[in-house]
DNA sequence: GACATTTAATTGGCCGCACAAGCAATAAGC
DNA sequence: GCTTATTGCTTGTGCGGCCAATTAAATGTC
């Protein structure tokens, strides 16, 4: 097969790029863009919180999320509130609309995973978590050399 | 760790914005963008090609193509022709500038594969591209099921 | 030949995402 | 107190990426 690369990079983002096309047909029905969801997600599990936990916890730039709270406002699912002790803060919660997808989202997300793990038995499962783990952490915030 | 969903789902679209991140970095001072080295590398690998071809290869959204192609031209790194034998074809081909940066980009994409795989030894660098490909054959064309 | 159909590419619109620069409020140093 | 970081968020800009709709050329059908 010719190529002289072919690297677990390329694959890499071959299989992001096919699981985010994946994620955006199930979410699209939602109302929800993939990436969104991740956001939703830990507002769900955490509660109201700062954008400043958000940005934190999601690993996303801090522009990022200020415009993806944004939309996810005027799409009706988060509320923004300034906070009383620290004016600059802003507090995003979940609207009832909001909770109202929760469990639709979560049911996505489940076949979404099942559809990127079919055929693969636990221990492959495993082993895909561990890995990936293991990657992240080496792309992760100590970024290396230099 | 609370979180009831730590599933691959989410570990991938992670690992993914990282890797990005660092293919960006990267890149940045070679002039391109994250996404533009897979088609160039495609260029270099196989030569001067209708963008169809590139499409097919890539796996993108033609609109992505095009104006990813018409980056690239003004960048300076590929020329297009209209085809002769098919009046609505581009072909695409590398320029001498774009020759002069492939050395570099290769090296930079071993460098994002070390970094990435960084710690993991063969057998695991073999377990993550035999993973990361029954993924990608779950999530592609032949989307699955119903 | 006249027609509909498929294919190659483009444009418009919108989102995720990053980096860079900026603004306002808080905290730290003196 | 006043000045200087530092922190939390926003806006500007630009690219990757998608989908939907459009144009133009090539095929296919009658």
């Amino acid at each position: 097969m010719s190529a002289t690369h072919d690297t677990v990079s390329h694959a890499l983002a071959r299989v992001a790029r096919l699981h985010r096309i994946a994620a955006g047909q199930l979410l699209r029905r939602l109302g929800l863009h993939p990436g969104q969801e991740l956001l939703m997600m830990h507002l769900w599990d955490h509660g109201p919180q700062p954008q400043a936990q958000l940005i934190d916890l999601l690993g996303l730039d801090a522009s990022t999320v200020t415009r993806m709270v944004q939309r996810l406002e005027q799409a009706g699912f988060v509320r923004r509130q300034r906070s009383d002790t620290d004016r600059r803060a802003v507090l995003v919660e979940p609207t009832a609309a909001a909770q109202a997808l929760q469990e639709q989202v979560v049911q996505a997300w489940q076949q979404l995973e099942e559809l990127t793990l079919h055929g693969l038995d636990d221990s492959e499962r495993a082993a895909v978590s561990r890995l990936l783990g293991r990657i992240e952490g080496n792309l992760g915030p100590a970024a290396s050399g230099s």
